[in-house]
DNA sequence: GTCTATAGCCGGATAGAC
DNA sequence: GTCTATCCGGCTATAGAC
């Protein structure tokens, strides 16, 4: 909407990023408990008064940076989902998924955005949106593995858009718990096996 | 420990206990967020200044409360998930299991107690521990339904539990976003009837 | 064990100068 | 758009009477 501005003056647009970014390392460092407008305003050596000129409140800020997110994982993710067509591609793809945005932190964010959801509804409706995109992308994919599988009309394409993206952030918070980390990877391991094996059934009949 | 006393009088057994309820009912309904001291005693009608007495801190009073939700979670379903032999039956106490706790709001206490865990590490070893009982009943009860099936070997009992924990947990999480609830219901539907069908299938050789 | 009172800090949010 | 200063309420935690 804005018109171009030849020089990147002062308009706060960097203002709000930097804001944004602050906020994530904070949910990522610090948790929902620990993201206050000011610890986030110290973090990104920003003024705390301007959350709210540029926000509305510390919870306006968590919703933009939630739909932030969303608009960031829907976009890296597009064309990779959107490849895929049968289960070990899309094994594969959610395997690269959970190992880059697990590496990130943005699990760790997505989880603790939702744990806060449950008392602000305007955040509720921030992740909720910011979900959206990438549920449509993995239902999708999950759309194509299926359809011309023994598995059509075994499960509903969006129940297990559903629940894949449950896994995600359910590994995440079970991980987040154990001090002795990574037992996800020897379950792609154990999946990447199990599709290969339904990859050789898929070719015969239903 | 404590010796028998003849009438209930006041031990501080019952402040306790209802700082635990409240603290639950609390985390219910206002997330870890709205899990003050002050909140949390006003719920209960107790002194605020108990908390601390008792439990030394907020966050003592939150990890005896994961510490008592772990004990009663597995004292609530050990039996069934004992009697486990089969993948169907594995199927329903999981069904089960899932539509009581989500019914009490347990799983949002748990969710809720496990984001808080991010910035507390007594939180985070409290809720750990009272995870292990739950996590080895799972186990136990999967390693049963696995060991005289095809799947043996294929994927490891410790693994599968974590899955499944995991996604109690996610489901929780992304059903709490949803204003349009129980996709989940759907979902034990299919479950079911995919289970029957390998029911089927475990009869014949691996 | 329970209560009142209070210290002392940190939080969200706003007013108003620049 | 940004900054300083500030109001005010809620928070954890403790002291001390009962």
């Amino acid at each position: 909407m804005a018109l171009a501005k030849n020089p990147a003056v002062s308009t706060g647009e960097e203002t709000r990023q930097r804001l944004i970014a602050a906020a994530l390392n904070t949910l990522r460092e610090q948790g929902i408990t620990g993201a206050s407008g000011r610890c986030i305003a110290r973090r990104g050596d920003v003024n705390q008064a301007l959350i709210f000129y540029h926000f509305g409140s510390v919870d306006g800020l968590l919703t933009a940076t939630a739909r932030a997110e969303g608009a960031r994982r829907a976009a890296r993710y597009a064309t990779a989902f959107e490849a895929v067509r049968s289960l070990p591609e899309l094994v594969s793809v959610a395997r690269r998924v959970h190992e880059e945005e697990q590496r990130d932190g943005a699990v760790t964010v997505l989880a603790q955005l939702i744990a806060g959801s449950s008392s602000s509804s305007e955040l509720q409706a921030g992740v909720f949106d910011a979900m959206r995109p990438w549920l449509a992308l993995v239902e999708s994919a999950v759309e194509r593995v299926v359809e011309n599988s023994p598995f059509k009309g075994l499960v509903s394409p969006a129940d297990l858009a559903f629940t894949i993206s449950s896994l995600f952030i359910g590994f995440e918070m079970m991980t987040s718990l154990d001090p002795a980390r990574e037992r996800v990877a020897t379950l792609f391991d154990a999946l990447e096996r199990l599709a290969a094996l339904l990859g050789g059934l898929i070719g015969g009949a239903p």
